[in-house]
DNA sequence: CGTGATATTGACCGAACTCAAAGTTGGTGG
DNA sequence: CCACCAACTTTGAGTTCGGTCAATATCACG
């Protein structure tokens, strides 16, 4: 509890912070309701806005779990893969997203994370973090929360792999990628997608070619309009409908 | 803080335990290496031993969060369901293994966990989890590295839903359940499966028709023996082999 | 504007599903 | 303790959904 004190002492009231402009630590910090010193405190030891070029990594499977980050801006895809050269995407990450989580089992890292395009990231590194964790109650209970919001995407996403139908699984994917444009102050019925068929289809355990002609029927459906990457929702309450069979 | 230091004047040396003879939370105890009064504190706040009766739940999606449960002894299963009934295991629990964590994110679980067989399990209560977790550093260690576990465990889970064939995923499934009960002391190549067709078809995405045809052909290539629930794998470098392709 | 990568569409194929029937198991009550 | 019966498992035959292969179309980038 220390440093909390420490960091009180010095900085009885918030002071400008200075760096990163769109910094997600601090968008997390506020969710979490720290008090301005806590942010503070937390805030020196984020290393601001690393930039990762499109098809760089963010970090390789096998490598040491050095930081926790936070995406500012960007998307990037996370995959594990078979000996057999089998891949499977088990998440494409956006603007608030935690990377990292995948290594807190091992502190090795299980996935390959690559930036689909140029992406910004703010990270703290992992013993650092598990001390602020300790020292900010508060931060605790957010990191808990993100741990177990993870959890519970992925037992969604074992539920779509495991017992749903290649066009549904389409349909959730676009519905899931809407609700978090929205949730970013986006439009949840306009928006380009930032990956591929091919990566699409691995994320959803279908082939390419699958994923492409369940989009095409959801054209002549006119449930959206598919232009390339631009996808246009058109009638958003019977997408819905249509995967609630 | 405090607690720990509360502890260490009531209790300066190990009394010695008592109550659950099996207790999992003090093995987990065991493997962060609490000090003995650490390891106290927390035995202190741990329910011991609650008995569940086959076929009761342990708890139900939708019930909010009230413990973090380490199984003693017995099997379990974790289902999630669709709207049109399809359901999802997402996992099959067994001593050692940590229930609850499908609740953490929004505080509300999102499976229901029944147990296959009677059980026993000890429990926490999570708020006061929480604060043993930030009082006692190698405990906050363990639970974030047994939440990053069930991460990439998902993520396994993910690749063999979403990319592998059904003969190789029933392999890996008596393969994964060949490692755990070796790891606690059982045969690694002779166990009784706990669970139905059914059930193993619903955690792999697959009919039970399926399974069965699956261990049929595994049988046949006498890599297993297998006579009902009773298994037996009878080459299990070659059932490696197998996997691998 | 050209070119390699990406996407669409079609025809065919095969792995897994469905439906059905027989065989086996295990729990219960006589 | 055994017989019965419902639940579970195996196996077979036919179907279907998604995969494979291939040809064309479109896009994005230099």
């Amino acid at each position: 509890m220390d440093a909390v004190v420490n960091v009180e002492r010095s900085f009885p009231s918030a002071p400008p912070r200075i760096g990163c402009p769109h910094c997600g630590f601090t968008e997390w910090a506020t969710s979490a309701r720290l008090t301005s010193a806590e942010s503070q405190y937390m805030n020196g030891h984020v290393v601001h806005n690393r930039r990762i070029r499109r098809y760089e990594h963010v970090h390789r499977s096998g490598a040491a779990l050095a930081t926790l980050d936070v995406i500012n801006s960007g998307f990037l895809k996370s995959t594990v893969s078979g000996r057999d050269g089998s891949v499977q995407v088990t998440r494409f990450s956006m603007r608030g997203d935690l990377i990292g989580l995948d290594a807190i089992g091992s502190g090795v890292h299980q996935c390959d994370t690559i930036a689909l395009e140029d992406a910004h990231l703010c990270g703290i590194e992992f013993t650092a973090f598990e001390r602020l964790v300790r020292d900010i109650p508060a931060l605790q209970h957010q990191f808990h929360k993100a741990m177990g919001a993870e959890i519970s995407r992925d037992y969604d996403v074992m539920l779509l792999l495991g017992a749903m139908r290649a066009e549904e699984r389409v349909a959730i994917f676009l519905l899931n990628l809407s609700r978090r444009f929205a949730a970013h102050g986006c439009s949840a019925v306009k928006f380009r997608l930032p990956m591929q068929r091919q990566e699409i289809g691995n994320y959803l355990g279908l082939k390419l070619e699958t994923v492409s002609r369940a989009f095409s029927h959801l054209r002549a459906s006119e449930m959206v309009a598919i232009d390339g990457k631009d996808i246009e929702i058109k009638n958003l309450s019977r997408l819905r409908q249509y995967i609630q069979r």
